[in-house]
DNA sequence: CGGGATCCGCATCGATACTG
DNA sequence: CAGTATCGATGCGGATCCCG
């Protein structure tokens, strides 16, 4: 492994930021499936906030991972679509999705396993 | 895909929080290459703290990710190694790290385009 | 429809001090 | 050495209102 992984500043750390936003992976996987407008964004991802959503969307675009395309309608149509680059950041992120669907039922056993564990050294 | 990767609590949303905290993937990846003491993984790690790093820490053994072993000497030793578990889920990282370290520069480059597109706008 | 601007609470995290 | 406890700042993110 590079040396510098463990530095503040290394790529590494950069993506992973940027996969572990809350949202933003959730918003690529969903691109990578069809183009959406906003409000249908919204809808389908639960609990997100409109601001959280729009902000996302902007720093995404920023990264080049999805594009964002304006139609000049009345009232105005905006369709967001992955972009390359994102399709191969979200084929990287396959594995991990992937390796939670098998392995969740683990983790959340050994979950059990400390806590119970943790409750037995306190008595 | 599986329809509910876009609900709050699926397997995948639990799991990209674990890779998303900003220290737990780094520590993984360095129990992955040998297992370490406390205050050497402080050292090793640039810029956490010791509170964040014994959260973090506990979490992750929480987690059935890695195991923390105890030696009663005098002051106490102890040691954190990764477990099998911890293993595979490390593994599914790594096409990540790759993609980090291939793209990063992709990455960058689009957000000069995009900074540069909004200031002039701006004007 | 697709956002921007503002206000604000709450959780997160760092710094410091202390302990077995 | 390997942590725990407490405090305090700060910034993320939700709620609300508004606009082109």
């Amino acid at each position: 492994m590079k040396p510098d992984v463990y530095a503040a500043n290394c790529p590494t750390r950069q993506i992973l930021d940027r996969v572990g936003d809350k949202w933003a992976v959730l918003i690529l996987l969903l691109l990578r499936e069809e183009p959406m407008r906003f409000n249908r964004l919204r809808r389908t991802i639960e609990g997100i906030s409109q601001k959280m959503l729009s902000q996302v969307l902007k720093s995404l675009e920023r990264d080049g991972l999805i594009r964002r395309h304006a139609i000049a309608t009345v009232p105005v149509t905006v369709e967001y679509s992955i972009t390359q680059l994102g399709l191969t950041l979200a084929g990287a992120v396959d594995p991990l999705r992937d390796w939670a669907e098998q392995n969740l039922k683990d983790v959340l056993s050994a979950q059990r396993r400390y806590d119970a564990q943790q409750k037995e050294e306190a008595a």
